[in-house]
DNA sequence: GTGAAAGCGCTAACAG
DNA sequence: CTGTTAGCGCTTTCAC
C-alpha cells in the first residue's frame, strides 16, 4: 500500500508539518530525535514523496521540455545528453519531444509542456518565421532556444554557434588548400545555419578575390539523402569542381558515397568538408574533413542557462555564442 | 495572469464541476449553449488546465520514464524515437534518464521517476545481476524492459530481440561464405545480448562441425575504441584469422579502422561482420554486412505494450521476441 | 443540466 | 521545537 506524508506523520507521532520539514532539510530547529525517527520511518515503509502533490503547492516541477526535431538525427543526441545531464546534476528531469520540424507538432507539445507545468523549455525551432510561432511567445515558462536562434523572439535565452565564422574558416582552408572551384550543398535556406554557412562562404571566397556563383549552391535538406542526390546531379553534366563543401556532416556523407560510385577520389580529386562533426565524420572512408560544433556543450549549456533563469541566479539572458572548430582529416589535402 | 478552471467558471457563470466535465468531454448532459459559452472563454482567455491538479486527483500523470544508458550511443536514439513515437500518439510524454550503466544512477532515476509518478517504466537494464537490482522489483508501477532483460524480474514486460538466432544467422553465413577462422569480439559477458550472441556463435560453429575456442572470443566493451584495441591486439602476434565477428557495429568500426591501419583489407583478407544495423554502418567504406536489430520497433512496441498494461488493455505482459536480419553487404563476400 | 462539497498529498505561514 | 490551518487547482460523487 502506498505510503503518505500522514501515514509518516502518524507512525512518528508528529504532524505532517515536521516531516515535511524534516524531508526538505528545512530542520535546523527540529530535534534529533524526532529526525531520526522519521528517517527509520521513512525507510522502513518505503515511503516516496509524491511530488505531484508538493508541486502543486510550490509551483515547481523541477522538470524541463527538450523539444528537438529529431533525437534520431545524430546531430541532437550529444545536445539532448548535454542538457539532461546538466538538468540531472541540478535535479531536475527533461521530457523528451521530436516534432519531425513540423510546426503543429511543435505547437501541440508546446501545449502539454505548458499543462504538465514544466518550469523551462530548451527549443530546437523547425522555423525561423516568427509569425508563425507566435505560440512560443505566450509562453509562461523560460525558454532557451538552441542551435537555431527564432528571430524576433527577444526575452528569451538563446545559445548557438558561430556558423558563418564556422564556414568562414572551412572555406578559406579549402582555398588556402588549393582547392578552387568549390561547390556548396547544403539545407534549406529556411534555416538560419544554412543561411549563416553561406554568408561564411561568401565572405571567405570575397576576401580571397574569388566570385561567388549563385549557381554553385545547391539547397535541399540537411541529409544524406541529399547530399547523394545532389552530388549525382552536379556530376551529371561536365563541371569544373574540385571541392565541396557541404552544410552538415550527413549531407558530407551522401555525398561521399555518390563521389565513390562515380569513382571520383577523395580528396585528390574532390576535397569534401561537412559540418558538425558528428561521431560518425571520424569513421568514413576517408575520414572527413570537418567543423565541430559544441554540441554536448550547447545542450548543457542551454539547460544551465535555463535553469539559471528559472531559478533567477540569471537574471537576463544575453545570447551565447559557442566556438567552431575545424577539424582538419583526410578528406582534404594541400595540393 | 494565469487563469484558473475557477476564472473560467466564474466568468461562465457556472461551476468548476461543469467546466471540467466539458473540458474532459465528460459532457453528455451539458447543454450545447454552457459548453460553448465555455470554450469561447477558454479560448479567449488563453485557458491553460493544470494537469499537475488533476494528476493529484486522478492518480494518472500521462507520463512516462525513459531509462537507457546513453542516448548519445547511436544504438538507442532509434528507441527512443519509437518510444516517444507510440507514447505521443496516445497522449503520454517522455522522461529521458540516461544511466551510463550506472547501477546507481539507475536506483536514483528510478527513485525520481517513482516520485514524480510515472504512470510506467521503459527500462533497459545495465545489469543482469537481479540481487542488485532489487530496487526495481519495488517499483510500484509497470516496467517493460527492452534489450536487455533483467533475469529474474517475472512479473513485468519484456521486449528484446533474438540474439542468438541472429548471431547463429551471421556465423553461418560467413561460413558458408567460405570464411573459417572466426575471432569473435564483443562487449562484457555481464550482458544477456553478449551472451546470447556468443551462444548463436558456438550454435553455427557446432552445426557446421567446427570447434569453438574459448581463445577465439576478446569480450570487453561495445564501443568502437574497444573494437580498434581488440584488432590491435589481435594482430600482435601471427594469428591465423579470416574473419571477424563483432559483438556490435561500433565495435565493428573500430575493428575496420585498425584493419585498415594494418592494411588488411575487408573482405579480402578479413571478413567483417557487425551486429545492430545503426545508421553508421552503410555509411562505412566497405559498407558493413550486419545484422539488423528493429530497434524504432523495439522501442515502439516496448511503448505500446506499456501503456496497453497502464491502461489494462493487456492484463498479462508475455515477452516479445523480435526477429533479426541479416543484412549483407560488403564487408564479407563469398570466397 | 448543473452545483456543492470533499478531498487528492503536500507546503507554508503563523502560532504557540 | 512542533502543530494548526489554509490552501494549491483540479475531479468526482451525489444531490437537486
Amino acid at each position: 500500500m502506498k505510503m503518505t506524508i500522514k501515514d509518516i506523520a502518524r507512525l512518528a507521532d508528529v504532524s505532517t508539518a515536521t516531516v515535511s520539514k524534516v524531508l526538505n532539510g528545512k530542520d535546523e530547529k527540529i530535534s534529533d530525535r524526532t529526525r531520526n525517527r522519521i528517517f527509520a520511518l521513512v525507510e522502513e515503509y518505503n515511503y516516496v514523496p509524491n511530488r505531484i502533490a508538493s508541486s502543486l503547492v510550490t509551483k515547481k516541477t523541477k522538470t524541463l521540455g527538450l523539444i528537438i526535431p529529431n533525437i534520431a538525427n545524430p546531430f541532437f543526441p550529444e545536445i539532448a545528453r548535454g542538457a539532461e545531464d546538466l538538468a540531472n546534476e541540478r535535479g531536475y528531469n527533461l521530457i523528451l519531444c521530436n516534432t519531425d520540424d513540423n510546426l503543429e507538432k511543435e505547437e501541440s507539445y508546446i501545449d502539454m509542456l505548458e499543462e504538465k507545468m514544466v518550469d523551462g523549455i530548451i527549443f530546437t525551432a523547425s522555423s525561423q518565421r516568427k509569425d508563425k510561432l507566435d505560440r512560443l511567445s505566450k509562453v509562461s515558462v523560460p525558454v532557451i532556444t538552441v542551435d537555431r536562434e527564432v528571430v524576433g523572439l527577444a526575452t528569451q535565452g538563446k545559445i548557438v554557434v558561430d556558423n558563418v565564422k564556422g564556414a568562414y574558416d572551412a572555406v578559406n582552408y579549402l582555398i588556402e588548400s588549393g582547392y578552387e572551384q568549390i561547390v556548396h550543398v547544403t539545407g534549406p535556406m529556411s534555416s538560419k545555419p544554412a543561411r549563416d554557412r553561406l554568408e561564411g562562404l561568401k565572405k571567405a571566397l570575397e576576401e580571397n578575390g574569388l566570385i561567388f556563383n549563385e549557381a554553385t549552391v545547391y539547397s535541399g535538406e540537411f541529409k544524406s539523402e541529399w547530399g547523394y542526390e545532389a552530388v549525382k546531379q552536379i556530376f551529371k553534366n561536365k563541371v569544373e569542381i574540385d571541392a565541396l563543401f557541404c552544410g552538415n556532416d550527413l549531407i558530407a556523407m551522401g555525398a561521399l558515397k555518390a563521389l565513390r560510385e562515380l569513382n571520383l577520389d577523395v580528396p585528390n580529386d574532390i576535397g569534401l568538408v561537412g559540418f558538425d562533426d558528428i561521431y560518425m565524420a571520424q569513421m568514413l572512408e576517408p575520414e572527413l574533413t570537418t567543423v565541430s560544433q559544441p554540441n554536448y556543450e550547447m545542450g548543457y549549456q542551454s539547460a544551465e542557462m535555463l535553469i539559471d533563469m528559472i531559478e533567477n541566479k540569471r537574471k537576463e539572458a544575453k545570447p551565447i555564442i559557442l566556438d567552431t572548430k575545424l577539424i582538419i582529416r583526410r578528406s582534404t589535402k594541400k595540393r
